[in-house]
DNA sequence: ATCAAAGGATTGTTGAACAATCCGGAAAAT
DNA sequence: ATTTTCCGGATTGTTCAACAATCCTTTGAT
């Protein structure tokens, strides 16, 4: 259903050999199709609950039904799709429980990178996607805005410098992107964290660890908050 | 080489539906493949930097080839197996560089959950993996002594009561048991942290849950750098 | 209207096939 | 003798086709 016809197979060999030769590694058609359903979960277009057939998206993606296969593996993986066995695979749907989850996951690592500090390249990529907010807000941009806060809390985790703490933040952030888009209809659903955010940078430049995290506690507690208040419960 | 001959088809309808009929959701075949691998990586039988050839294991296991790159799938999304592009998977293995990083997550995880308090039955399976160790050391033994310090810990995050947290902190602790075996020979590894276990259990109980959280800062950068000299670097 | 049986659809798993790629060694060139 | 080139074997990546097991819906019986 409305799935894009993008041509995923290109098995020809053309210039393979070069990529090869360069390292490059060539993602997987299997990885290919995982992003493909990455970014139609994150555009909305396929959303929470929606069934995904193993057959139809194997013609719609032009792949074989064992590669469609491992592609939901990947995803489930990532906590992005849901399996019921023998029932099919289901776009995972968040439900009160998961925000707290969520929100407790995200608390454990933001407060914990900040408490680390970060060297000063670490934190001016903070500073960098404040300014980015800022820029979008002045734009007017909603859909900036978004990404821009993304932007903040992944470069807030990268103070830590552990691969596994990011790649951990980006699913996370991946599975919220999942259901953000009702809230994001909302157009100054972020304009509030836009202080919040300069806010602990501030501390942060200033070296006031402890405050930086304190105030990171505060806004994910009412970020919580907010969301647990514009979806069920 | 030196894998097991277990029965790993099952095909047979026998008593299926029974199960079936009990919701009991009888793992796939891949599931079991993967827990079958995850079992022979823990116990040390397959050791890091081995390579994992599809077709031999398929034959090993009595699955399919298709199935065995499903169950690899899943282990290299738990970082168990690394996969090279055109080349294979192998059992992952840890460098200094990576052991620095699984200390970054525990510490984030472990103390944050210490910090959140938990609830009584949650601090009282602390306890429990508390009087585990005292056991394991009194009967001399050191697999069970491992054993319960990871029970410890994975009661620690749990008071989180977060899945999340829970399943990273499995998986982190599935990552550091693939190269705890060099450790584990020698007998009082753990000997010393039976102290500081019951040390923050203390505090965990008494409710001074700072004082619990930096204890266990404490404890995790003495590991980190035990582990560090035990190892390369 | 309730319940059981039948049918169709989809998943789980297998087996075989083939292209693409990598690795190691033989052959050739310097 | 050392390096380069080339070839062949082995393994992965991917596809296809088939079938059993399971689930969902609908039909049929009470």
């Amino acid at each position: 259903m409305a799935t894009s016809e993008t041509a995923l197979q290109g098995t020809s060999r053309g210039a393979s050999s070069a990529a090869a030769r360069l390292r490059v590694a060539v993602p997987s058609v299997a990885d290919r199709v995982a992003d493909e359903l990455r970014l139609q979960l994150a555009e909305g277009i396929l959303l929470p609950g929606t069934r995904l057939t193993e057959s139809t998206i194997a013609e719609d993606l032009g792949v074989s039904r064992n590669t469609v296969r491992e592609a939901f593996a990947e995803l489930a993986s990532e906590r992005l799709v849901v399996r019921h066995p023998n029932r099919g695979v289901f776009v995972a749907s968040l439900e009160p429980g998961d925000i707290h989850d969520v929100y407790t996951v995200r608390r454990a690592i933001e407060v914990s990178a900040i408490r680390g500090g970060g060297s000063p390249e670490a934190v001016a990529d903070v500073r960098a996607a404040v300014e980015e907010g800022k820029r979008a807000a002045a734009a007017n941009d909603d859909e900036g805005l978004g990404t821009a806060n993304q932007h903040f809390h992944g470069a807030i985790v990268a103070l830590a410098g552990s691969r596994r703490l990011n790649s951990i933040m980006a699913q996370v952030l991946a599975e919220m992107r999942l259901f953000f888009h009702k809230a994001t209809l909302d157009g100054h659903f972020y304009s509030r964290y836009l202080k919040d955010n300069e806010e602990i940078c501030n501390a942060l430049e200033a070296g006031e660890l402890d405050r930086a995290a304190e105030l990171m506690l505060a806004y994910l507690n009412r970020s919580e908050e907010k969301q647990a208040e514009v979806h069920g419960e």
